[in-house]
DNA sequence: CAGCATCCCACGGGATACTG
DNA sequence: CAGTATCCCGTGGGATGCTG
């Protein structure tokens, strides 16, 4: 940060705000978190929740949150090996604030699509 | 999407939830909503608020939040140019959803840095 | 002042194949 | 079942330079 050398790989800037927000960085992260709401949810019946995720981006989606204390991972060791993903109740406190995005998120996109339709009106 | 001819381009598969949380999309738009929210704001006064963000990226982001009718733009045509941003109502209601992003990450960090110590600890 | 334009890199994420 | 490994691409974003 003091002395940028040419083309400085620019580590983290990041302001605390914007910090904040990592938490439900990356696109499935909060489809994630709202299919758990409703309980401890295994990786294979994640997959099916969300089928447009990929395995590996489910599992490195999980692991961030993990790292967060936003969810567990409880590994059973049965004969097909199963792992169990739950909200903490950090996690949990989460739902209101997806629940409020999603609100307001569906009022700009009609909103936007008025908006759409006012310029066409206004071109024609 | 009906035909995925090898390598799709995998155009936006997005589900309903993901597409709302595009409204928060970019490192730097909860910061911007944020500064606006003291009231409406120049470009360069934005870009002092948020010093690490370059000029590029908060026009994107601007431009961005101005067609998803989160923020207005208006130009007065004075002999410095000067631009004012402003909220519309509908930014003004992400305020409490961001400011509860806010308030549980930093439970969340906290949370993830007694993780840590403890992991350390057990490591010891 | 408030921006575009250009260049270039890092990273998130999809597809596919393989493993304990 | 629940991943890991590899490869590859699109995009967000930083740096720099130029303009109405």
């Amino acid at each position: 940060m003091a002395l940028k050398r040419r083309r400085n790989r620019t580590p983290s800037p990041v302001c605390p705000l914007s910090e904040c927000m990592t938490i439900l960085q990356g696109a499935w992260t909060p489809n994630i978190i709202w299919y758990l709401s409703e309980g401890p949810r295994r990786f294979s019946e994640l997959q099916s929740d969300i089928p447009a995720v990929s395995a590996k981006v489910l599992t490195a989606r999980l692991r961030d949150l993990e790292a967060k204390g936003v969810l567990t991972r409880s590994v059973r060791a049965t004969s097909p090996p199963s792992v169990e993903y739950d909200l903490t109740p950090l996690g949990r406190e989460l739902m209101p604030v997806i629940q409020a995005i999603v609100d307001v998120g569906y009022r700009l996109s009609i909103c936007a699509r008025n908006q759409n339709r006012r310029k066409v009106a206004q071109a024609a």
